[in-house]
This record gives structure tokens, C-alpha cells and sequence, in this order.
DNA sequence: TAGCAGATACCTT
DNA sequence: AAGGTATCTGCTA
């Protein structure tokens, strides 16, 4: 049920960054990554696109600022092709404060859900860094586990932890630090 | 549509 | 610190 779209790449300190983008300019989806190939074959799977286009985007601009913890303006997202469920759940993620984190376990009181149904959705966001999903943290507040381009990274977790830090969450050792935690409210 | 696997949480030892 | 289990969604066949 993927829609056709397409993909714009460029890179920017050793890293690239990849949207899929309709045709008036809404997001399917955004990823990064260390591995260029990896992105475009993510991307382009996703949005049935053939070719890649590199050059200016605004769309990529804004990922960078995101990724960088920096300020961005507002991002169209189509969130056409996900479920009822994972907007429900990104919707929380959108109202997470930059600079701040949240739980899994958290986020399901807020929605009425489970915290590993959260965790299923959170993993499978397409539009990072957009939906922050790297503001999800387990309970126990250590940074938790990130994968990229839906795939397990073994340093998704070092790169989840360098965005908080960006973004000017406090960690202490392998923690995020408490006054960092935001709770979601329960009016949905 | 049943069975199973999660980016979990919580309670016991 | 570690293991069992409650709990909810989405994927697969």
C-alpha cells in the first residue's frame, strides 16, 4: 500500500540524511544513516521511487537541525499509511518536549495501551527525526535501544544517545537524569 | 484468526 | 540482579 514518491539525499558531518516526500512536498518518511546505501534502499523500498535526487531540499534542512537538536519549522508529515494505533502513539511522541524524554510505560498510561505495544510502534516510526522517537527511554531512564532504517544497529544506541545530549538532555553515566522526564497527559 | 515476538514494566526472590 | 509474567499490537500463515 506504499505510495510512489521521491527521494532526496545529502549528507552532512559524515552522516546522510534521506526524505521521501509526495508530490506536493508532505513527508512519507525520513531516515539517516552512517551507510548511504542502506538509506537509499530503505527509501526508495518505502516509496516504490526509482531514482534519487541529491541537491537543497527544505525538508532536509530541517532533518539536519532536528538531528543536531536544534529548532526547525513545522514539517508536514502524511501519516496516511500508518495505523490508527501509531498515529495514536506519535501524536504523544510529537508533544515531547525537546530536551526532554518519556517512557514507554508512560506513554501507554497516557493512551490506554501497553508499554511493549508503544515499544512496537516507536520502532517501527518512518519518520524520524520528525516523530522523536528518540525521546522513548525505558523506566529504569537508561538511554534504551534505537535501530535505524529499521534494522538493528549495533551503534543505534550511541546515536540516540548523542541526540539527547544535542538537545541538552542531562545523562549521568548510562542515565538520563531525572528532572529530564516528562509525563504525557492522560487527555487524549 | 491464532500464534508469536517485541525498542516494556513490575513484582518476587 | 535476574527471572517470571501481565499486557497489547502487528505480522505471518
Amino acid at each position: 500500500m506504499n505510495q510512489t514518491g521521491r527521494v532526496f539525499i545529502a549528507t552532512a558531518s559524515g552522516k546522510w540524511f534521506g526524505i521521501l516526500v509526495d508530490a506536493n512536498n508532505r513527508l512519507l518518511a525520513s531516515s539517516f544513516s552512517d551507510n548511504r546505501q542502506l538509506l537509499e534502499r530503505h527509501l526508495k523500498q518505502l516509496g516504490r521511487a526509482r531514482a534519487v535526487e541529491s541537491g537543497e531540499h527544505r525538508l532536509i534542512r530541517e532533518m539536519i537541525r532536528a538531528y543536531n537538536g536544534r529548532e526547525y519549522s513545522k514539517v508536514d508529515l502524511d501519516l496516511h499509511q500508518v495505523s490508527e494505533y501509531q498515529r495514536r502513539v506519535y501524536k504523544v511522541l510529537r508533544q515531547i518536549p525537546r530536551g526532554k524524554v518519556t517512557s514507554y510505560g508512560l506513554i501507554s498510561k497516557a493512551i490506554g495501551s501497553g508499554p511493549r505495544a508503544v515499544g512496537g510502534a516507536v520502532a517501527s516510526n518512518r519518520y524520524a527525526p520528525f516523530v522523536p522517537c528518540h525521546r522513548v527511554v525505558p523506566s529504569d531512564m537508561t538511554v534504551g535501544n534505537y535501530s535505524m532504517n529499521q534494522r538493528p544497529s549495533l551503534e543505534g544506541s550511541q546515536v540516540k544517545r548523542e541526540m539527547l545530549e544535542n538537545e541538552g538532555v542531562i545523562l549521568n553515566g548510562d542515565r538520563v537524569d531525572r528532572t529530564c522526564l516528562w509525563t504525557p497527559s492522560t487527555r487524549h
